[in-house]
DNA sequence: TCTATCAGATGTACGCTGTACGCACGACGC
DNA sequence: GCGTCGTGCGTACAGCGTACATCTGATAGA
């Protein structure tokens, strides 16, 4: 039986580069990028990993190919809304898109082959922007202010390594233990009577500093 | 001749863990994280591969320390200007040491173990910012808010795949080339009229980001 | 001066990775 | 029945991190 590697059905579902992408997102998602391996792909899908490589043409063609997936999964500044709350909209939008894919935040702005949900997506934000005023200047200053901020709290919400308040607490003893007591006082008040209160999120700094951005933006753009 | 691998004076200089971390230090900006591999580094040193894991546990406890280094380089704001200088300049100073070593932009907040050089950055200013009338929460906001910008831009700043202007017209070339022409037009005109004009440079933005942010953190301040 | 000890450098080896290359096999037009 | 072709597979290789056992050159004690 040379087909041996057939679905759960008898009918085995032809290997797609769609399906080898998503296969790839769902992997990544779970095991990181580094988790990201073509045997592993090909395992997912019941498949040799050479039969990948009718599809992708090596492993870097295959993260261009899932960049685009969480690109055309942010929402697009499109409505008839104000600048503002679209920004705020797509900013909110894209920090989901990359809490979802952490793997992907390194990435996003990285490919030498953006796909078209990438280029789409770049051109209805400045579009959006333009429609409202900004000139040329001021939208390369807005879109950089915005996108660095977005993707650098992704970056540091991603990298910190503890998801619940029992985690810190912990990676908090694990962190000061190798050091004297009272050696970063600061610090220690810091982490001890505001981080590691019940009930701080720090998730919920981003919607701060959106705000203190986009009302910087907005006072900007009047007196220019 | 069993002492082969010498200096090239005659007598070895002994390895120690600081040697194996500078000269990672020096691979990796040179051939990036990836390229940073233990056999190169032993090579670099002139030792075999299994010499580096009596100085460092592994890759991992490598990077750490590689990290701490770099945290070391950041200049902390510990003089008497206030707050605003202070942070401008350790936003600068952050921004610079990143750009010297862009392989450590996405790990410099993910250390389950920090250094002594990134607990008493993290310390001074923290610190810097309280004594200048930030209560706790408002240390928060404003570090969660600088440091994410401050990163993002290196983020986004490392990742453009090119380094002069002509790179960037010949990237720009190759990035729209598969699809039709005016298929983004916002984004064309962006890249055409404002990017690739001579004189451009994407990292004068940092500073107009910066000083938004700072500005509003101020503002914010006065309201509290 | 001879010898025991031991830290530090090494050599070998294993399981993992991406992927080049050639082959096998089912589907299809004639 | 027979080429032709597209798709999946098997083999193979170089390079990776690093476990483990071994070797060696310097030092300490007699």
């Amino acid at each position: 039986m040379p087909v041996a590697t057939s679905d759960t059905e008898g009918t085995r579902t032809p290997l797609t580069r769609e399906r080898v992408v998503q296969a790839a997102v769902q992997h990544a998602d779970g095991a990181g990028l580094e988790g990201l391996t073509m045997r592993h792909v090909a395992k997912a899908l019941n498949v040799a990993p050479m039969a990948l490589y009718r599809h992708v043409a090596n492993r870097e063609d295959l993260i261009d190919a899932m960049i685009d997936v969480v690109f055309s999964e942010i929402a697009l500044p499109l409505g008839g809304a104000g600048w503002k709350p679209a920004m705020r909209e797509r900013a909110l939008s894209l920090r989901d898109a990359l809490a979802r894919h952490r793997w992907a935040i390194g990435l996003m702005e990285s490919r030498l082959r953006p796909g078209p949900a990438n280029l789409r997506h770049h051109d209805a934000v400045i579009g959006k922007l333009r429609s409202a005023g900004f000139d040329i200047a001021m939208v390369a200053h807005a879109y950089s202010l915005l996108d660095g901020y977005i993707y650098g709290f992704a970056l540091t919400r991603m990298n910190m390594p503890f998801d619940t308040n029992a985690d810190m607490d912990a990676m908090a003893q694990h962190m000061f233990e190798p050091f004297p007591a009272n050696e970063y006082p600061n610090l220690a008040e810091f982490v001890n009577t505001h981080v590691l209160k019940p009930g701080y999120d720090y998730t919920e700094e981003f919607e701060y500093g959106l705000e203190v951005i986009l009302d910087g933006l907005e006072a900007a753009l009047g007196t220019d």
